[in-house]
DNA sequence: CAGTATCCCGAGGGATACTG
DNA sequence: CAGTATCCCTCGGGATACTG
């Protein structure tokens, strides 16, 4: 509500401190908890969940929750989250061509 | 340096609070400090200067100065922030198509 | 394994005043 | 007009412990 310009609603969605990166994650493929860790070794568990709640709460991110115990819950892109596909993948070829990558956290 | 996905690297330069906003007026023309005032009228002095500081220091845009009084000073892109084009235009457009605007605060 | 609940620190950023 | 300098306070987010 009430954007000075509409980019604004972009950023209200993608805009929080690791969305941009979870969602880039997920084009890749559905992911659990665990792995979202292990791709993002500096982020909190506390972060991860907040930051996943919001985008499932702007309805780019779906969460199914297998009932079983230990707990399994995979993380996925709806529809609508798709939709950012475009940006989301500007963005990351804009990263790969103008920094070099260090892998030194690249766990399986 | 030490990304562990290279959208970081995308991140680092427009991942400022109001970098995509600033970056989205420069696509359509330069600017002076007063018009940026205008456009986001949010911003706070402090907080304009630092974001045009900062995409200057990562050479996305330039900082022209013009010797008189009253001072004048005109904001633009540069060649490298132009290589950014198709991630603002993607993200402006998705806003557009996803939100309704309002625009009480458009002031001439 | 996935998530919630607390505690708590520090810096991001607002408000204000001043300068060239 | 454009920018710097201070003061100061909020709250983002880290660390830790606990639950289903």
């Amino acid at each position: 509500m009430a954007y000075n310009i509409p980019v604004e609603a972009t950023l209200d969605v993608i805009g929080g401190k690791w969305k941009v990166v979870i969602l880039c994650h997920l084009i890749k493929g559905e992911k659990r908890t665990n792995e979202f860790k292990k791709l993002m070794p500096r982020i909190t568990q506390k972060m991860l969940t907040q930051q996943l709640r919001e985008l499932e709460a702007d309805g780019v991110v779906k969460r199914k929750v297998f009932e079983q115990v230990p707990p399994k819950v995979i993380y996925s892109l709806t529809d609508y989250g798709w939709s950012l596909k475009p940006i989301l993948d500007n963005m990351c070829s804009w990263g790969e061509s103008h920094i070099e990558i260090n892998g030194e956290e690249v766990v399986s």
